[in-house]
DNA sequence: CTGGAAAGACGAGACGTCTCGCTTTGGTAG
DNA sequence: CTACCAAAGCGAGACGTCTCGTCTTTCCAG
């Protein structure tokens, strides 16, 4: 009954082989021509060493992500979402980082081919989200809930929707490339979530 | 020398077959899984009538969805971008139109797989970019050209990112799932784009 | 000596091409 | 106007190839 592989002989020279590989491999020919047996010959491991602990190439590739973002963190000796007490600075300073990773190929290719790997598979999307993205949400919306309580926001603010207002917009742009993504752009965004279009004067 | 089929020969019956097949059969397997042998077995067709006639299978799926649009279009009676003078009004109704195209299954799995497919396919994505979602961006921004002429908006107000405000976070709900699409959800959204979420009373 | 690991053989199935008659089309001769 | 006929698309499906995920074998570490 091989359903339960002995978790605690697992080889974690081959796991961590098996993660880099997949990274740079989706990097290179990018998420549809991303196969396992490529995966398995690059990180010098059988093809059942992959398929022993994953079920598909995808959940391997979120797991990857996941060790990159990880070591992402530490080695940009991260200290938590920046609090300057200026609202405005503080997201423009946060989403000005979030374009340079997805202008570096590195970032950009693992985290495009698992956006829409998990927007067809609800399973691996529901892990993508509630993994990797939902945290990142978490510390914007507490960055907004500080704020809130400062009074730098109109009280009732929904918070999860302000947050989906600037990182919706740049996600859209990112993954239909309908335009470069830019510093400016995200600087001009967080002025018009924070401010709206409405022309107020002419109330 | 088959290199140039003659169009004026072509069989619309069988044409209008595989579109149809492409569209069910997406819905049923999704994208990944989606071959041309079975749209040409589903559509009652042989395949060498596809291959002559689409490069891929990712452009059938491309043209029967700017089939499906066309036809939405017809039997919605569409008029254009509705003007009634009030463009949060306006902003409103279309958004909840989208919100209910988005939980229509019939629109959803073939949205979302070309959305996900063109996210890592560059050409096929400039495609659907430009083909199925340009002019739909287009109409928002000239509802949003009319509002600025009439002093409704700030001045410099740049429309593509006001689009992009409305469209951005909508879309981000839809593909990763994080919350469920409502008429609430999108009246919210256009209140607090047009409005913004800064306390201006405490400026 | 148990169980994961590396290597690769294996069957399944989709690929894109092809061949085969059948049907449709559009031009031509009577 | 009708009858004929060549040309081209059509449905069907066989074909060789490729890549998939599984299965088998041998080896090695604890």
């Amino acid at each position: 009954m091989p359903k339960t592989p002995d978790a605690t002989r697992r080889s974690d020279r081959s796991r961590r082989a098996i993660l880099d590989a997949a990274l740079v491999l989706v990097g290179e020919v990018g998420y549809n021509k991303l196969t396992i047996e490529a995966i398995a010959a690059r990180a010098g491991v059988g093809k059942q060493t992959i398929y022993r602990w994953w079920p598909s190439k995808a959940a391997v590739l979120l797991d990857a992500s996941l060790a990159l973002a990880g070591d992402a963190e530490t080695e940009a000796e991260w200290t938590g979402f920046p609090d300057t007490g200026d609202l405005a600075a503080d997201l423009k300073h946060v989403l000005r980082a979030t374009v340079d990773e997805f202008n570096d190929e590195k970032y950009d290719a693992p985290a495009r081919a698992l956006t829409a790997a998990g927007a067809t598979e609800p399973e691996l999307g529901a892990r993508f989200t509630e993994q990797l993205l939902e945290p990142q949400l978490a510390l914007y919306e507490a960055r907004l809930h500080t704020a809130r309580e400062a009074g730098q926001l109109v009280p009732d603010t929904d918070l999860r929707l302000t947050v989906e207002m600037l990182l919706g917009p740049l996600t859209y742009r990112w993954l239909l490339r309908t335009a470069p993504l830019t510093h400016a752009y995200t600087d001009a965004l967080v002025d018009r979530v924070l401010g709206g279009v409405a022309n107020v004067t002419a109330r």
